[in-house]
DNA sequence: GAAAAGTATCTCACTGCTAAGAGATTGGCT
DNA sequence: AGCCAATCTCTTAGCAGTGAGATACTTTTC
């Protein structure tokens, strides 16, 4: 079988040969990968009132255990975004009052962003249909093909840095 | 080895016991790597002058080979994004003559896009370095390792339905 | 051949992100 | 103690995308 970036790697070949594309073969899908996880998570979000950047606040708080909460810099970390995305995220977070912003006693730099029972409660509603969704979107791939392929990207992320913290 | 999402996965377990979390091994993975290759691969197209929309609209076109040229509507087929963000892709690359668009003499509602030699020679330029980059950022995996991992991900797409065309 | 359905492109309001930097605070160094 | 570099959060301007829909043209159906 073929997918649309098989047909990019043929069309490569003919007008480029001179060219080595693989690594298309694998950065290629991992972006259309991504995209289509994208769109489909963002549909489950949706259904609940959320969207992908406020749903990857309320749940980085959550797992974070107890008295759940994090700095804007820990969650900048978690993210991978910028300060300034952080910032607007949680404006609009506290806005609903999902979360709440406390300036730090010990360090006047410092706010601690905490997640409220209300942002808690829904969390936890939209949890178990996000994690379908993911396993719906893997359905093709058996237990074996799926811990494999986590094993590989691991192997990636390291060689590029992506550490515990 | 550990990585990020291996602590999310530990936090999880700790939380949450009552959940099979599995699938973000792999969902969570996908996400932080796609990041990871945007931010680089950004870096090389910005050393050209570009960005990674515009170059995925000229890349489109120099590999559909002779006489470089498409409808915006296959374009849109091609990036996975909406028919709004083609028509400003394309504004931007006709007003800097990387580009032209013409409409159909066979079909009034279609326009042909096709690409000016200063396109195509901005292209050629590009797409060495960006090769590069993408062979950079799976170095720590041997061809056995990369040609596995784009079997599986092909799998995956085909079973999303992410078709030729 | 007229009406209805479909297709292609573009428009526009809105959203969320980045990049750059400001302002405030802290901690290490001399 | 005092200074300087580092850290943390927030602000702002600008950019690129989505979603909904307008417009224009083509194809199908009766």
């Amino acid at each position: 079988m073929t997918d649309h970036v098989d047909l990019v790697l043929e069309q490569w070949g003919a007008e480029r040969p001179d060219l080595d594309v693989s690594p298309m073969a694998v950065i290629g899908r991992l972006k259309r990968l991504s995209r289509l996880i994208d769109a489909e998570t963002r549909r489950t979000f949706g259904a609940h009132g959320l969207d992908p950047a406020s749903f990857d606040v309320l749940a980085t708080l959550r797992r974070s255990g107890p008295p759940y909460r994090l700095t804007p810099a820990a969650l900048m970390r978690a993210a991978m975004v910028t300060s300034g995305a952080i910032t607007q995220r949680l404006d609009r977070l506290e806005a609903r009052g999902l979360v709440t912003r406390t300036p730090s006693e010990s360090d006047g730099r410092v706010v601690h962003v905490a997640l409220t029972d209300e942002g808690g409660a829904l969390l936890d509603r939209v949890l178990p249909d996000h994690l379908a969704t993911e396993s719906r979107l893997l359905a093709a791939l058996g237990k074996t093909d799926q811990d494999a392929l986590a094993d590989t990207l691991r192997n990636v992320l390291e060689s590029l840095g992506d550490t515990r913290e």
